[in-house]
DNA sequence: CCATTTCTGCTTGACGTACATCATTAAGTA
DNA sequence: TACTTAATGATGTACGTCAAGCAGAAATGG
């Protein structure tokens, strides 16, 4: 059995703190927000005082009196993927949420798969009384000056979904690309088990970061331990429906030897129409889920979704953004963005 | 582009509200809280400053001002398995972080799969300024009744981990356990492929509602699926290592028939024991991750674990505490408890 | 018509921390 | 000695909302 002080609510002030340390609050003031000019033997009276009396800052008074509000860019691009609209909203319902606790949040939406157009955003923002970015990178010099340059005005920088290392980008908020990819691969081996042939990947497009990289650990997995399997060149599908239909049908009709489809973008509904057209024993594992892939999981045309939370991204986002504004640690449990799967039998 | 106000940081209050409504303060914090005692006309009046103004009020102040705090307790299984430990130490992390926002927790903690002493506890609480209790529940009338009491008496209760239906508990935290079941035998249905045989099922105990589910949702798939697999008789293994073990090794010596395993509760350790030591090729998916299910995993001798984060499982329980405390709504996304696959190719 | 309620709205501090200002003492330095 | 500088204390205000208490006004009952 564990307790805080008996159960009791604490309600120990700065006040008593510095009545039991002989001095006055300004000292423990200073010593709370570690100002200087206090030495350090009144330091160690004043830390005492606060473990014996077990004080806590009242956060909501030092939020109310700090009076700080926070400015935060979001760069994502428009598309008509679900998952990108998902993540839209998503920022949209935070911006509600937040201005109760003085955050304001911008929303810039870009074109998306283009370099010049994020460049363009970073660079047009008012910096003035800006905080932090959180920014869909794509992988491209110009991107990364741009990332680098908001950094050395002292902004906070942080990359979603798709990262840019090489960067000063602060940090990362996405799924680990490289296992999504090494899962995809696992999944399918067990699902097309012992039957040989090609493999058919169908990407979005090569500047987009997770991509590269989930079809990384999707060919580590391949090589390794699926000698009967041969991974063809991936398809650019652009994250349109339309374009992937189109690439994979006639890759589906040519190549007769596909026994597995890996789909690591958008555009999934292109994958299940081409699929289903194609009328063959084929496993397909996907990467978003929507209304048709749900669809497609249940029919059976497609055999697992690999899924990550826009929701969770988002806030996990902000919370990033904040703590780094604040200079405070962050919590890595709750910031680990998971990758879920979905097969027939879990279908939310 | 989406903004809120062009931008600018709101630093309306409730004066400017009143002002441009010409009333007092005092009637705006009516209406704000939706006190009595202000005229319909005034309502009005105060409700389109505010929307005029894009008045949002500063939760900070709020709080502050309200002053008031909260006690909430948990109660939880001692026992050895990892789960609960980290369980354990979720809770110990969130009562230091929340003390900062007026928050008392308190953890009490009970041997497991016992009822009684469930009800022991739940009863013995000082209900006195208590606003609310997370369970992990175990099936059985008196806890449900010991739930209901506490229900009356007006203190919010939400169960965790495992759940007690036809209770008065508002909520349940947890995964969908059902589904849980029904992904593992979509799993191992894939893993021992055409292979005929019988599945051997280990649980922890069939008073844990969790368990129960999680052997339900598994035999639905396997009997709608698999025809020629055949679910043995449930293993009751207690959580204990030893006790799975013991069990476990009994069963394979005296059944060369079984081709897969399926544990849904703790004592992994004892899982991988007994499989290690039988040495034939069995698929096995298991229910919690620890660093002997990593090394198994890795060997091979687990195929897949299925995971559920208690770190999440802890704050979420806190937030929708509160959240049911202040009578406000609550976030659904950021409440769902994902059901996470482990495999070899995605351990993080 | 007066007494009593019921409405309605105002005035006035809390709440606990941050922070700026000015005063004071002690110690060090030119 | 006069002049800095560092180390505190004393004091007061700001932050924005909540809420108790009080004062008129309107409505009701006898």
């Amino acid at each position: 059995m564990f307790e805080w002080g008996g159960g009791e609510m604490n309600r120990v002030t700065a006040q008593d703190v510095a009545k039991t340390a002989g001095v006055s609050v300004a000292t423990v003031d200073r010593v709370l927000n570690e100002r200087k000019g206090v030495s350090q033997n009144t330091i160690a009276k004043v830390n005492n005082a606060m473990k014996e009396l077990n004080f806590v800052r009242n956060q909501a008074a030092a939020d109310l009196a700090r009076g700080k509000s926070y400015r935060f860019v979001f760069v994502v691009p428009a598309g008509e993927t679900s998952f990108f609209s998902d993540i839209r909203r998503e920022i949209e319902a935070v911006q509600l949420i937040e201005s109760k606790n003085r955050i304001t949040i911008e929303m810039i939406t870009v074109p998306p798969l283009q370099s010049t157009t994020v460049v363009e955003a970073l660079s047009k923002l008012d910096t003035s009384n800006l905080d932090g970015v959180a920014v869909v990178a794509i992988e491209s010099q110009i991107v990364r000056d741009a990332i680098n340059r908001l950094r050395k005005e002292g902004i906070h920088v942080v990359t979603l979904i798709s990262d840019i290392p090489n960067s000063a980008r602060e940090r990362f908020i996405g799924i680990d690309n490289v296992a999504a990819g090494r899962v995809a691969a696992s999944l399918i081996k067990r699902f097309v088990a012992s039957r040989e042939g090609d493999i058919a990947v169908v990407a979005g497009s090569g500047v987009l970061r997770d991509h590269v990289e989930r079809r990384m650990g999707f060919e580590q997995v391949m090589r390794a331990e699926c000698p009967h399997l041969n991974v063809l060149p991936w398809i650019e599908g652009e994250e349109l429906a339309g374009v992937v239909d189109e690439k994979l049908s006639i890759l589906l009709t040519q190549n007769a030897n596909i026994v597995g489809v890996y789909s690591l973008g958008g555009g999934t509904r292109g994958v299940i129409e081409a699929i289903e057209a194609a009328d063959s024993n084929i496993s397909v594992v996907t990467t978003e889920i929507s209304d048709h892939a749900r669809e497609a999981l249940i029919s059976g045309v497609i055999d697992a979704v690999l899924v990550q939370d826009p929701t969770h991204e988002v806030r996990s986002a902000l919370r990033i953004l904040k703590g780094l504004t604040d200079q405070r640690p962050i919590n890595e449990s709750q910031e680990r963005i998971r990758i879920e799967i979905f097969v027939r039998d879990n279908l939310p």
